[in-house]
DNA sequence: GACAACATGTAAGGCGTTACATGATTCG
DNA sequence: CGAATCATGTAACGCCTTACATGTTGTC
């Protein structure tokens, strides 16, 4: 029952926006899903178990130029549900790094066939921090007079952005033992 | 079939050493575990799995004092298994924290009351870090003059203690701004 | 006799991904 | 006419967690 932040994610988006399914899965490409992602698959499922909990109304919108939507927004209950949930203890995070599990196999392969594949994850990560700092630029131009709603989503992309810069240091170290480990296997 | 990368890291596990299942549910809460973790359900599922498609081999070991284990081997074809997917990519993780849901969703109601869970998550990254860091002291004194395959060993430790490092940097600043919010609604 | 460590599993239920499926409207 | 965007779902399958279940041996 301490892994499911799912629900508790979409009341927060809900509370701050109230949103269709797909409007919602497209948050979670963006603003949220920097620290939590969903599939539209998987929002539609948790919608409808939230809807029958009675966290979530639904009201159907009809729109000009486009199709229909279900417009939810957050009850009472499910305000209770998500204030409830603040109040317990979430388990810290652990890493769950494929790329680390890799590193260490390379050690029964020929480590050098890893090199393009670190390089791969160091642009992916170099692009994320890019946008995170282009995000950053753009909502938060002055961050020193934040309102308290403003300073909480401030600090939660400031560790996006920290996680970014440590992850391409790291990287860089990787490539370093990488590089050192093929020059080492060239001599000999 | 991107995420399964627990298959690969019992196959790097049992390379530098067969196992039992209790065993590798051990080395899952240590050293494996600091990237990659699993529980020993999780491993016993898998072990039959392997075991079927003839990645790894097993031998029930009699023990003296302690009940009869099976100790599981890689095969060859377990280790061709392995290089192949040393070869294919894998999707650089996006997080996945539950703890900035709960600050975005902190908005919601009253921040202070976040105080003490940010505190307990700095208190178990610091006691991992420390780990870590004893970890290192004790396993590579002489970092510069390591073989290849501790050196790959090393730099994943690295990775995990900057990753401490930087998050125990973040929940200052998280610290910081709840306790700046806190004063706020004092004065008013 | 109780408790910790060793050792191996099953079952239930929710999470997550991939593929499949449908249909409207807008823009080029 | 085709592609992109908006919009909502179902189905299948495997992953992951939690709880349950059993039994041995050694130590206090």
């Amino acid at each position: 029952m301490l892994g499911m932040a799912l629900e508790y994610a979409i009341l927060v988006s809900l509370l701050e926006k109230p949103g269709s399914g797909y409007e919602l899965a497209r948050r979670f490409d963006r603003s949220i899903g920097y620290f939590w992602t969903a599939t539209h698959q998987q929002i539609y499922r948790v919608l409808k178990r939230m809807e029958g909990d009675g966290w979530i109304e639904v009201r159907e919108v009809a729109q000009e130029g486009r199709p229909d939507k279900k417009v939810h927004s957050v009850t009472p209950q499910g305000r209770r549900a998500l204030e409830d949930w603040l109040r317990e203890p979430v388990e810290p995070a652990s890493l769950r790094h494929g790329l680390a599990v890799k590193i260490r196999g390379a050690a029964f392969s020929d480590p050098a066939d890893l090199i393009g594949e670190v390089e791969r994850h160091r642009a992916a990560h170099s692009a994320r921090l890019e946008e995170y700092l282009t995000g950053e630029a753009r909502d938060f131009p002055d961050p020193v007079s934040l309102d308290d709603g403003a300073a909480l989503v401030h600090v939660v992309l400031r560790g996006g952005i920290e996680y970014e810069r440590m992850t391409l240091a790291w990287l860089d170290e990787v490539l370093a033992v990488l590089h050192r480990i093929r020059a080492g296997h060239a001599e000999s």
